[in-house]
DNA sequence: CATTTGACTTTGA
DNA sequence: TTCAAAGCCAAAT
């Protein structure tokens, strides 16, 4: 819990299904706003076993995270399983999608 | 052990 | 409006 990554993966785990957030936005909730790097750096070291949820962080823009992190498309796919829609650019619609309820965080 | 880099975002010019 | 720079913490070199 002391550390940021600690944080980072508590916060990814809790992202619903269908729903997706930024890496800017989850080092927000943890009080570093510029820290969207760190959250980045987080899931490349994310044990699996924390089962996270890493497709569903995108960047800012609503783009997917730079093809090498996943197979190609894999990401867009398993977004699409859960209900994500996609825009003409290939990008997520964030006003659709972007998590919004925060369990515990305000 | 010190320096660099990296799944990003926000500001300032 | 577009371009450049700072900031963030940990792991890799």
């Amino acid at each position: 819990m002391t550390g940021f990554f600690e944080q980072v993966y508590q916060l990814v785990a809790l992202i619903p299904p269908g729903r997706v957030a930024t890496y800017g936005q989850i080092a927000a909730l943890l009080g570093k706003p510029k820290a969207g790097r760190l959250v980045g750096w987080a899931m490349h070291t994310a044990p699996s076993h924390r089962n996270l949820p890493c497709h569903r962080v995108v960047k800012r823009t609503g783009a997917l995270a730079p093809e090498g992190v996943f197979a190609p498309e894999l990401q867009r796919a398993m977004l699409e399983a859960e209900g994500v829609c996609f825009t003409f650019d290939g990008r997520i619609d964030l006003d659709q999608h972007l998590w919004r309820d925060i369990p515990f965080i305000q």
